[in-house]
DNA sequence: ATTGATAATCTCAACGTTGAGATACTCTAT
DNA sequence: ATAGAGTATCTCAACGTTGAGATTATCAAT
């Protein structure tokens, strides 16, 4: 079988003999495979009134614990955007009452950020069921190959440099 | 060693140890890793005075062959963005002089988009410099492993219906 | 020949992000 | 105490994409 990137790889190879193209066929493919995957995402998402974004905004505060509270700082490091978009992140969840910004004790520059509890209960019920969505999204492959998967995307994330949420920064969609 | 993925799915595995979430193994490290790739590519292009959606019509127009000319729809076709993106794109490569619109002879509908000569010479000379980047992102896989990691995703993008540029929609950033 | 359906492209307002800069606050060294 | 550097967040204009709709052109059936 083939997909999109072979036949991408095939037109090259044909009007460009002298080089080897093969690096799209990676770069190309991951690339492919996150918009297809966002696209689901969102409209996963969009039928629950929620964008990915939003969601992973729950999402990290929900796995960081109780008190399901980080700084927009935190949020920030953990995001892989930047701080205009965690701005705007913050304001929507916050009109749609699924967080609250607090005033800092300590350092009345930073801004706590805290699920509310009809937050913490929509980021409890929705993970669930995106986690199942994302299992429908690689059905095609068995849990060895998914595996083995994680493995080698883990070897080539390190070598980027992609080694913690805080030092570095998190993606969206991760969950 | 370990990602920032697996400090999120140690999280999860922490405060719902109810839950098994290791599909966001494989999904947010193949959103990451197109994430931190595209930001890759946009500096290598942007230090070229391009963005990679337009390098994208550059290179499709390229590995089509002579004429180097497709109408705004195969454009369209094979790459997974909107209408509207594909006019803005051919908009700014034409003021640059990349590529110009012709006029149809057959049906005056479509709008032929072909390559300028400086725009056969810029993409010529900057496929195999992107080609190079690229290999340099995968330095840190050898290349049985890069076939096998093709051959995982290839897969999973069949699985998703990605079977073919035209059918389809390829994406950005492939080459 | 004309009508209606389909097709290809462009238009444009809304949306979310970027990134530089502004603002407000804290810390260190004197 | 105070100046200056550093930090945390927000502001806002610019940017690119989306998606619905408008425009223009073609095709099929009468």
């Amino acid at each position: 079988m083939s997909d999109a990137v072979d036949e991408l790889l095939a037109q090259w190879a044909r009007e460009r003999p002298d080089l080897d193209v093969w690096p799209m066929g990676v770069v190309g493919r991951i690339s492919r495979l996150a918009r297809l995957m966002e696209r689901e995402l969102n409209g996963f998402f969009a039928a629950r009134g929620l964008g990915p974004a939003e969601f992973d905004v729950l999402a990290t505060l929900r796995r960081s614990g109780p008190p399901y509270e980080l700084t927009a700082g935190a949020l920030l490091k953990s995001s892989m955007v930047t701080s205009g978009a965690i701005t705007n992140r913050v304001d929507r969840l916050e009109a749609k009452g699924l967080v609250e910004r607090l005033q800092s004790a300590e350092d009345r520059r930073s801004v706590p950020v805290r699920l509310t509890p009809r937050g913490l209960e929509l980021v409890d019920e929705l993970v669930a069921l995106h986690v199942a969505n994302e299992a429908r999204l690689l059905e095609a492959l068995d849990r060895a190959d998914c595996d083995q998967l994680s493995g080698t995307l883990r070897r080539l994330l390190e070598s980027l440099g992609d080694t913690s949420l805080g030092a570095t920064a998190a993606g969206r969609d991760q969950g």
